[in-house]
RNA sequence: CGGCAAGUGCGCUCUAUCGCUGGUCGCCUUCGGGUGGCAAGAGGAAAGUCCGAGCAACAUAGAGCACCGUACGAGUUAACGGCUCGAUGUCCGUGAGGGUAUAGUAGCGUAACAGAGAAUAACCGCCUUGGCGGGGUAGGGGCGAGGAGCAGUUCUCACUCGUACCUUUCUAACGCCACGGUAAGGGUGAAAAGGUGGGGUAAGAGCCCACCGCGAAGGCAGCAAUGUCUUUCGGCAGUACGCCUUACGGGUUGCAAGACCAUGUAUACCGACAAUUAAGGGUUGCUCGUCCAAUGUCGGGGGGUAGGUUGCUGGAGGCUGCGGGUGACCGCAGUCGUAGAUAAAUGAUAGGGGCUUCGCUUUGGCGGAGUACAGAACUCGGCUUAUAGCACUUGCAGAGUA
RNA sequence: UGGGCUAUGGUGUAAUGGUAACACUACAGAUUCUGGUCCUGUCAUUCCAAGUUCGAAUCUUGGUAGCCCAA
């Protein structure tokens, strides 16, 4: 596997995994970004999902309060998905490692359009802090 | 040359690295998928959802009323409230041009404030007639003064003057009242019932006449709206908005429509039979019409939750050429294959190149800044709104040079 | 995505096309030894821009902002 892949599989796309990450997640923020992170143990109990481990599973967001426009927010989603893309291979390794999965929820909350070097940044440090609390 | 007006077109680009989506061709597969190659992947407005259609469902969508929309003429179209060409009025502009309005008027309603009056008007004014006052003329008797008869008093008087009263007659001027006649004038207002001049009249008035304006008929031009006239006739029309009337159109809901599969199990719903009731419920707001029918038994069926497939992109399609038409548009021939996501792909980073603009500079050149509006969500035809800048065509007024 | 509704002082509401009204709040003044009560006054580009009209909060058109509905 590519190190750098982010395929639509890693997304978290179903509604009741949205609702539990955010009733149970803990939750910070590094500006302009907050997130909420919950992670869990692989069940082994499953023998036919007895796979590689399933990783991150992560959301992007926008608010529409924040940017009325349709195309500022794909630009900021895009940037963001971007920077996690190439960020992520640490937190991946180590999860693997140990044999822990993690849903992640990213969302943009200023009212300024950042340039993709600030949305860098921020979200390499907020892997750093989701990391150390594992 | 710079500035305008109308119309049309375009709306950044290249390379490298790392990615995303669906398609197709191989290989692997535990049949879930994985992997490699190939070609493809946002707009002129994709937006607003303001109109019009397609498509789909709803067990009838039928009739009448109500309600809503449209409304100068002709054309265009699948359809339209759009578009094209044209007509008239009005406003803006020196001009090229642009904005806006325009179905009908028999009836009804409203028009604040101001003003006589906001629509069968009549307050002031003007005028006829009548009456009263006032004024004048004539007469009568009374009173006073003068004069005369007789110098004075008293008395008398065909005399003169003044004064108030009564009677008669007149009314040119003035005031008041009444029955009428008028609509010229009354500085108000957004708007006041054709305008100017003359005649006419008791006073006035299209009451009459001339010119201008208006309406109708006729001729001519035009498919028509309408325009026009050495024509004829009519004295001549009530402004705005709404109700109303007429013609045409509208069944409702919208791809989260709907169809199929899997999961799954509240007694919603459906069918058959039996009995009972004739109240009730649904269908569009109402009426008619029409459909259903409380309950029990049997059979089918499946609420909530959370998924997949389909609908889904080949269509009133685009482009080129020829022909018709002033034009919107239409016809024929050739050619092209052109997004299909679903917590929602079409990107990010780096480096160049265009373009615009600013500063420095002797042209060259160097440096800085900017590169818009905006992201498909069933599909089309329009409209509206947002847009850095660039190009082309035609026209207008102006300045300069020859 | 598709439907629908609303916008009036700081707040909550009124207003036949004809002077934008009421209550509370805020501020200023007056009263009081001081504060409160009471009294007087002030605070509006009727969301924005065009149009119809003699005259728009109201009618029409376009925009902006906010809210609601559908699973």
């Amino acid at each position: 596997m590519q190190s750098n892949c982010l395929p639509r599989a890693e997304r978290i796309r179903s509604l009741k995994a949205i609702r539990r990450l955010f009733a149970e997640g803990r939750g910070g923020f590094v500006y302009p970004i907050r997130y909420m992170a919950l992670c869990s143990k692989v069940s082994e109990q499953e023998p036919n999902v007895q796979s590689k481990c399933r990783g991150v599973e992560v959301l992007f967001s926008v608010p529409k309060k924040f940017h009325k426009r349709a195309n500022k927010r794909n630009l900021l989603k895009r940037r963001m998905r971007e920077a996690y893309r190439l960020s992520r291979k640490g937190v991946v390794e180590k999860l693997c490692a140990a044999s822990q999965e993690l849903d992640l929820a990213l969302i943009y909350s200023t009212k300024e359009l950042h340039d993709y070097k600030t949305i860098e940044n921020a979200i390499r440090k907020i892997l750093e802090q989701v990391s150390a609390q594992l």
